[in-house]
RNA sequence: GCGCCCGUAGCUCAGUUGGAUAGAGCAUCGGCCUUCUAAGCCGGUGGUCGCAGGUUCGAUUCCUGCCGGGCGCGCCA
């Protein structure tokens, strides 16, 4: 099993500190776990420490000496793995490794191929994701579209990193709302027959509605007359809901959003769950009946009121039914609730938070993950949206307009808790200026690439075929070590519960694919009496490091046969990543554009 | 009033859980296609990280208080 460069220094600055330990040179006592991390310059080498000034205070030197120290320590026991170490004020340690070292990363890419990036630490926690729910009484809009393509981004990016991952979608079928949605849509039944109707004050406006009663009058003509109000409105409450989860279920699918379980809200009352609960709550002394209602002592845990479970009129609230359904998920042996909900509902989390705590699991076992509204552009126009007239755009026309893959990117382009810009017009635009098809492009010209070498029967080599020091340019390095990079972002992706981490990163290693492609020529031309040099390897390599041209021209090249396959060989790994993590926030990678 | 989130370039936003001289994209100005996809690249302009304290070797990051914006504070879901 390789191991990560970055885990290879940190393995070797934790040796060392043993050593020192052990040697009296510094007196640590118990070692801590070094960082290391790519600095931001680099001329302050591949990776950097801090663990020098961490240390100074007890083993009570200077952090420049404590660095000093362990720099010529690192040195002398890890010669193959450092070409230097600096020491820079006021302590930092700057490693640079052997540039020839940096040909593992490569070989590791081509070696694991779909799973580079995976890593362990999830260590088999069996996480529920709980995301999109929503209420069978409409379409999707946008705003659900935001929360589906970052639960199932999230859900690829856990399951990569080794937690055991269940998504959930949670239905409310059962309560006021869906009432509400009988009532509209047998009011508008009664119009379509030509008869007198209340519509109801807060009910569902939208034209679906009306589509709904439609086809319930066409499958039932005019029988729901002979039934009482209330069944008949039942009756169109349970054809409605199901046609809209069915349409729900079609527009993720679409999408590319699929759950494990779709858990129904109605269930939880018909198995008696609902009542199992409280009367779990009424043995912990958690429950008190007060003004006729009974209420959930959530104060206990912090939330800043108890909160009623059963209503004066015997009913149960949203949030009984709630606790029920969170109680069965730790039930069913989840170590990890993760919700994605709208912003809106933030002043539920603590209700919530007391839940788990109340059924004596511990409060980080919930997480709930945030995610603001998102305001639908054309251009600079902003596209109004009321909810309230049944006015809003539906997921499925952004889909059909812009496509799933650049509708996915721009949910995910920024942090879930910051209101998104989602400009149709820039979704759709085929330039540069649209991030989507700027990170396809690169992992489309790589293909085209590898399909002219293909006609000009170059083949592509493998790792262990080429010379390490055929790839020394800066561009090559850089790209290299941002390869290096990608499991580091999964993993902090993955705990921080942030997938925006991995398209950043995908649009950084982009540009650097298009800024080397304009720069160095990966096969010869055509007219390859210009540049092919039948200089010996080491010839061609003086020539490249004294190579000359303004920024803007691509560098004239010693392109020897061994150079094109290099540079073929680092270009498949990129590829790889880019697929990788593509892949990973459910969107394509085109062959070609 | 209380609680949560946010405040970084003209605009939209990153900033690797406390690191060194704070970064992208857009916009704007100027360059680069007879050779691997110009759906691309290179360069210029642009900052009191809302304000004031505190914690320490070190703060955009953590704490407190203000200022400004959004949201939430039902026996609604």
């Amino acid at each position: 099993m390789p191991i990560l460069l970055q885990n290879q220094v940190i393995g070797a600055i934790s040796e060392t500190l043993e050593k020192v330990n052990e040697s009296g040179q510094l007196s640590i006592g118990t070692i801590p776990s070094p960082m290391v991390e790519p600095p931001k310059r680099p001329e302050w080498g591949d990776f950097s420490c801090n663990i020098a000034m961490t240390l100074a205070s007890t083993v009570r030197q200077s952090p420049l000496k404590v660095a000093e120290v362990l720099a010529t320590n690192l040195l002398d026991h890890f010669p193959y793995l450092f070409e230097r170490i600096e020491v820079a004020p006021p302590g930092f340690l700057n490693l640079t490794l052997h540039p020839l070292r940096w040909i593992e990363v490569l070989r590791m890419i081509e070696e694991q191929g779909s799973s580079y990036g995976r890593s362990q630490i999830g260590a088999g926690t069996r996480v529920v994701l709980e995301f999109v729910s929503a209420n069978p009484t409409g379409p999707l809009h946008v705003g659900h579209g935001r929360g589906a393509a970052l639960g199932q981004a999230m859900a690829s990016l856990l399951a990569a990193s080794s937690f055991e991952v269940s998504r959930e979608f949670y239905i409310n079928d059962s309560g006021r709302q869906l009432q509400l949605l009988g009532r509209s849509v047998y009011a508008r039944y009664l119009e379509l027959l030509g008869m007198e109707s209340s519509f109801p004050e807060d009910g569902y406006h939208g034209g679906y509605i009306k589509t709904i009663a439609e086809s319930i009058a066409k499958i039932h003509g005019e029988t729901l007359l002979e039934s009482p109000l209330d069944q008949a409105e039942e009756k169109c409450a349970q054809e409605a809901s199901q046609f809209l989860l069915d349409r729900i279920k079609e527009d993720l699918g679409i999408f590319g959003v699929n759950f494990e379980t779709w858990y129904s809200e109605a269930s939880l009352h018909s198995r008696g769950m609902v009542e199992r609960t409280l009367d779990e709550l009424r043995k912990r002394d958690l429950s008190k009946e007060e003004d006729g209602a009974l209420w959930f002592r959530a104060s206990e845990f912090g939330d800043e009121k108890d909160r009623v479970l059963k209503k004066q009129d015997g009913s149960y609230t949203y949030l009984a039914a709630d606790m029920a359904y969170h109680r069965d998920k730790l039930a069913r042996g989840f170590d990890t609730l993760i919700n994605i909900w709208g912003a809106d509902h933030h002043g539920y989390i603590p209700r919530m938070a007391a839940t788990v705590q109340a059924f004596g699991y511990p409060k980080d076992s919930l997480r709930v993950v945030l995610v603001q509204m998102v305001s639908l552009l054309r251009g600079t126009q902003k596209i109004e949206m009321s909810k309230r007239s049944g006015e809003f755009v539906t997921l499925r026309e952004v889909v059909d307009e812009v496509g799933a893959d650049a509708a996915k990117f721009f949910f995910l382009m920024r942090r879930s808790d910051t209101q998104l810009d989602f400009d149709l017009e820039l979704a759709k635009q085929q330039s540069s200026d649209n991030p989507v098809y700027y990170v396809q492009y690169a992992h489309a010209r790589i293909s085209s690439m590898f399909r002219v070498a293909q006609e000009r029967q170059v083949s592509l080599p493998k790792i262990a075929d080429v010379n390490p020091s055929l790839l020394i340019h800066d561009e090559e390095l850089g790209l290299i070590k941002t390869l290096a990079q990608y499991p580091f972002v999964l993993e902090g992706s993955a705990l921080a519960l942030e997938p925006h981490r991995v398209t950043f990163y995908l649009q950084d290693l982009a540009a650097q694919l298009h800024a080397y492609y304009n720069k160095h020529r990966v096969l010869p031309p055509l007219d390859s009496t210009l540049t092919i040099d039948d200089k010996t390897q080491e010839g061609a390599l003086e020539t490249i490091e004294k190579e000359v041209g303004s920024e803007n021209e691509p560098v004239n090249d010693i392109l020897t046969p061994a150079v094109t396959a290099a540079r073929l060989a680092l270009l498949r790994q990129v590829q790889t990543v880019l697929r990788n993590g593509l892949t990973l926030l459910g969107i394509t990678s085109p062959e070609k554009m």
